[in-house]
This record gives structure tokens, sequence and C-alpha cells, in this order.
RNA sequence: GGGGUCGUAGUUCAGUCGGUUAGAACGCUGGCCUGUCACGCCAGAGGUCGCGGGUUCGAGUCCCGUCGGCCCCGCCA
């Protein structure tokens, strides 16, 4: 049986016979002539029975019966509109299917809500009933592009050499990082699996192994809150190499987003430009910075350090980012970026207006030559706001990326169609957590330093740079990775400088650190948020858009109604008692 | 864990200051209809106002609790 996807006919197919197949989206009787709509995953087109043109009376009957969302098909022949009749709405607007025969293969309830882009259902029905939803044109495109892309990744990658392998999804806890999902053992009671956070270890032993360029689209799992770009459970493009360095990471990410995003019609340009860490969080405040706009962040310790404001005299530094325009935000607009700044931890908000008037929070502070240097020092001009926080520099960061990210958005400075793509290197090594007083790893144990920091790593762990880096697009974290250690010493050195016992080492990476002590080529590698990669292509506002049985805020899913209860019999099956049955 | 917001017919929503029988549109059911594509016309069915409790003569509306969707903070090496 020959089918033809029916988005795919128009005009050249005229005056040829066709066979569809698919779903009813909508069926208009005339009494003796009936039009269906019929929808498959390609598209719509508009089948015809007109009695007066020959039409069956049986064929007839079962055009009249047609209800929204039966399955049927249909075989007939495609003919041109006449002029009047053509639908310009409609991508097959120009052209109809003339039925010769109608088979229904399939009846159907009356859906829960409508299965039509135009609708927007509770986003909850939406999921209990996902199917249906798949059928809406909008999201099966997101769904076929994201074959488009992961088929286009897989290319890609094999041309280059890279070997796709797949590791283990049962496999061990890892403590550091996000918490895990655990499976219970059965044939050894009281141990449990872990599922991956991310193939990270495995990809390094492929290394150790000789197989020398890995590549997996891994799912990966994460027991963390989730967001709108956050779901328990991932994918990754997950890469790894020997006998490379940075540049050779660089040039194969950039070689395929040069080929995958224009799929979705996004312009590359290679390379990416590259920033260093201190400068993205000194300019931007952030690590990832959204380049599309300006109001960066500006040093004005100097000039601040004049004006006697315990606030600005205490402080590590003052910082500030001038608004464009932004004199004529309200007061109330202001108190409410005061209070987010205050939630963001800074002890203030100072704010400064480069009207007339020359309005301040800190005016009773400020004569007119302070007020003009400040102003001079922001490279402020006429009816410009600056907003300004003192502080420990980290704070300082924190609270003015954020801002300038919640401002750039409202105040519509974000151009629509850029996209910025940017590698983020020279990382830290280490992070200072305040809350348990030590370092972490701030991409992971595994990150080797830069050359020429080995010996930081004792004497100033906080100053030592890592051979890490993340590719950021427009504010968003596309992924990150790092060149590794590949030697025990300086893996040992590593954890001792985490406050990891060579015991808890042992405990919990010793596979990796006795791999490495049979030969472990150089390597390193990256791993990108394949969901991500598509929700951006397919321009949506969450990963629930792009993946095809997302789970709800609440980690549920709502179709399946995972996760459950299980029976008393499996619990036993796995010596599980639970500790308040309910 | 915390904050915000939403929850009324199958769906999307309206519902005033607490007051009589809770409405609209779409959808659905039946009928009519030959060029529609948001078809049109006629008739009709359809409600646990998320759930539980409270205040009140009286609660969709007020109060408390709870459940669920979404967004944000924390969390996510």
């Amino acid at each position: 049986m020959n089918r033809t996807y029916a988005g795919t006919l128009d005009k050249s197919h005229a005056g040829s016979a066709a066979t569809i197949a698919g779903w009813v989206q909508k069926q208009r009787d005339f009494g003796e002539l009936v039009f269906i709509d019929v929808r498959d995953r390609s598209g719509i087109v508009q089948v015809v029975v007109d009695r007066s043109k020959g039409a069956s009376e049986e064929l007839l009957a079962i055009a009249k019966e047609l209800r929204s969302e039966f399955v049927l098909r249909v075989a007939g022949e495609v003919r041109e509109r006449s002029e009047s009749t053509k639908n310009s709405k409609m991508p097959t607007g120009e052209i109809e299917i003339v039925a010769t025969s109608i088979e229904l293969l399939s009846r159907a309830d009356t859906p829960p809500f409508p299965v039509d882009d135009e609708v927007d259902a509770a986003e909850d029905l939406r999921l209990k009933y996902r199917y249906l939803d798949l059928r809406r044109p909008a999201l099966a495109r997101n769904i076929i592009l994201r074959d488009r892309i992961a088929h286009g990744v897989r290319d890609y990658m094999h041309r280059q050499g890279f070997l796709e392998i797949e590791t283990p999804i049962l496999t061990k806890s890892t403590p550091e990082g996000a918490r895990d999902y655990l499976v219970p053992s059965r044939v050894h009671k009281g141990t449990f699996y872990a599922l991956p956070q991310s193939p990270q270890i495995f990809k390094q032993l492929l290394m150790v192994s000789g197989l020398d360029r890995y590549y997996q689209i891994a799912r990966c799992f994460r027991d963390e809150d989730l967001r709108r770009d956050r779901q328990p459970e991932f994918t990754q493009v997950d890469i790894e190499a020997s006998f490379i360095d940075e540049e050779f990471v660089f040039t194969l990410i950039e070689g395929m987003f040069a080929e995958v995003f224009p799929l979705a019609g996004i312009p590359i340009t290679t390379p990416f430009p590259r920033m260093g860490w201190q400068e993205a969080m000194d300019r931007f405040g952030i690590d990832r910075p959204d380049t599309r706009f300006g109001m960066e962040l500006i040093d004005i310790t100097a000039a601040a350090k004049a004006i006697d404001f315990a606030a600005f005299r205490e402080a590590e530094t003052v910082r500030g980012i001038v608004v464009p325009r932004g004199s004529s935000l309200s007061r109330r607009q202001i108190d409410d970026l005061s209070e987010e700044a205050k939630k963001l931890g800074a002890s203030g908000l100072v704010w400064m207006k480069f009207d007339g008037l020359r309005g301040s929070s800190i005016k009773k502070f400020l004569d007119d030559a302070k007020f003009d240097s400040l102003r001079d020092a922001l490279r402020a001009n006429f009816n410009d706001l600056a907003l300004i926080v003192a502080g420990k520099t980290t704070r300082v960061w924190d609270v003015l990326g954020s801002l300038r990210l919640k401002l750039g958005k409202e105040q519509g400075l974000i151009p629509g169609d850029r996209w910025d793509f940017l590698w983020v290197v020279d990382f830290p090594l280490f992070e200072w957590d305040e809350e348990s007083g030590r370092f972490f790893a701030r991409h992971h144990p595994f990150t080797s330093p830069r050359l020429e920091d080995v010996e930081k790593i004792e004497s100033d762990p906080g100053a030592t740079l890592a051979r890490a880096y993340d590719v950021v697009m427009n504010g968003l974290e596309l992924g990150g990775g790092s060149i590794r250690i590949n030697t025990p010493e300086l893996q040992s050195r590593m954890f001792r400088a985490l406050g990891i016992s060579d015991e808890d080492a042992r405990d919990r990476f010793g596979f990796l650190i006795d791999a490495f002590r049979y030969g472990a080529p150089p390597h390193g590698g990256v791993a990108l948020g394949f969901d991500r990669m598509v929700m951006l292509m397919a321009r949506a506002e969450s990963l629930r858009e792009v993946i095809a049985f997302p789970k709800t805020a609440r980690a549920q899913d709502l179709l399946s109604e995972a996760p459950s209860r299980v029976d008393e019999k499996q619990l036993d099956e796995l010596g599980i008692a639970l500790k308040r049955p309910s």
C-alpha cells in the first residue's frame, strides 16, 4: 500500500492518485457534500466527498459519520481546487483529495481537549493525555526536530572518527554533586545501584581502554528540584577523546554546532569568541554571560570610596549598572528592584537618577561634585538610571548580574534574533564553600589544573586555574567540560586538596584511580545539554516542549502515574521495609 | 524546604458587596443544509464551583487546612 504524507501534497500531484492515512482534524457536513480535514504527522489535507460529482451513497454515509480523531485511510485523486475555493492559510490549500474510498480504521471518544495548536489546554491535562498532545503539529514538529538534531550529531561525530558506546545505567553512587536516584539490589540486599548523573567515570575509563574517541547521546539522572530548563532525567551529548587539548574540543564542538544549528535556521559563525572566567564575572557578574546586550557592570570603587557613606567606605568593592533611559522608572519599580537585590543577598541597593533632579537614595551624602564624579565613573548619560551595590565582590557580582538580566528582559534590551555563542575559559579549579569551610571542585574532581598552576593546588588553591571550559549561548549554559587529570599522583593531590581522604577516594573512585596506574593517556571532553539545545532550536519555553514524555515540576509522570507504590511482595524480595507504611 | 500564582460545564473562561434557579464561547448529541476550511441555521444535553473543615440565616465568593498544575529562590560537582 503506497501511503503519502498529507502535508507533502501540492499542485504538482494534481491528477494523480493518492492514499493517505491519519486522524480526522475536522469534518464539515453540508448534507450531500462533506469535507474532511485529515491530519498525519506531516500536516493536514482536505478530503472531499461530493454526491453530485459521483460519490456513492455508501461513501457519503461513512463521511457523514466521521468525528474528530477518528482514524481512517482515504484513497482518491488529488485535484487542484478552483481559484475561488483555494485556502492560502493552509500549506496544502491549493489542492484537495477527491475520495474514492474511505476506510474507517478506528473510532475515537471525544478528546478531553481539542487537538489543535490554537488551544491552550491546562498543562496537567496535556501531560495526562500526552499521546493526544503529541498529535498537535506544533509539538510533533519539536519531536521531529529533535530527531533531526540527534541524527545530525551522530552523523557528524561518526565522521570525526568517534565511536558511539553505551555505558551502564545501573552504576555506583558517588555522593558529592547532585542527589542520586537509587535502585535497590535484590541479589545483594541492602545495597543500591545509582542511576548515572553523567557517564563521567566510564568515559574516562574508555580512554584508559584505548578506545580513544567516545561519544554517546546519554540519559542522565539527577534527583533535584525541577525548573523549566531542568528535568530529573535528561539527555547529554557526552564526548571524550584522548591525546587532545582544549583547542581540539573547541574546534570539534564549533564544527558540530555549525552543522546542527542551521537545521533550525540559526546561523553559526566560527570560531566562537572566548572569554576568561574573571572577565565574565567582572563584566557580567555571571559565568555564563548573555552578551546580546550591554548594561555591563562598572567598577566605581575608587570614586565611591571618596564619599562619606559607610556602606561604600567599608565595602570590598562598589559596582554599578547603568539602565539606559532608566530615570523614568517609578519609585515603586525601584523599590521592587531593591527588594530583589536584598533577596539576592545585597545589604542594600543605591540608585541614582541622571535627570535634571539628580535624585538618589544617598542624596544626603552627595554634593554636586560627588554626584558628578559617580556619574562620570559610571559613564552614564542624561536620563539614565544607575543601580549600585557595595560589598563582597562575589556577592556584588551575583546581585548585579541578576539585576542586569532582569532589567535586560523587562526593558526590552535583548534583541530577538541574535545567537551569541561563546566559550568561557580559565575557570578557577576550586570554589570555596562558606558553609562547610572547605574547597569544592568547581567542575569535578578529575579536572586538570593548568600546567603552570599545579604547585598552587597546595600553596594557593583559590588562585589555581582549571583546564575547564563552558560553551554558552545567549546566557544559557549549553555544555561544559575539561581536560582531565591522567596521573594517579596528581589525582591524589587533588583529592587531598578537596579534603577527600585516601580511604574515601578509594571507596568512591578506587576503580578509576586503579585504572590510571595502568597507563592513562592525556584526555578530555565535554558534555552538552541536548534537551536545551533542542529547546533553543525549537524556540520553546520549556524542556517539556521538546521531550516526548516529560515530568511535572514535582517529578511525576502524569501519564503513567510514576512514581507509584509497589507490592509488599516486591519490597520483600528487595529486603526493604518502609519506615512509615501508609 | 520557602515564596508567588492558578484551580467554576468536556475545554477556555466570566461570575459585582456573601443573597433567589451558577453563565458565555467553543466542543458534544439530534435535525436541516452543495464549496466549506473558525461553515451556517434550528433544537438539546451537560456542574462534587479541586478536596476537607469552619464562620454565617445563607458560601463559587470570607477564614483555616489540604491536594494538584505552573513560575521563582534554595538545590542542581
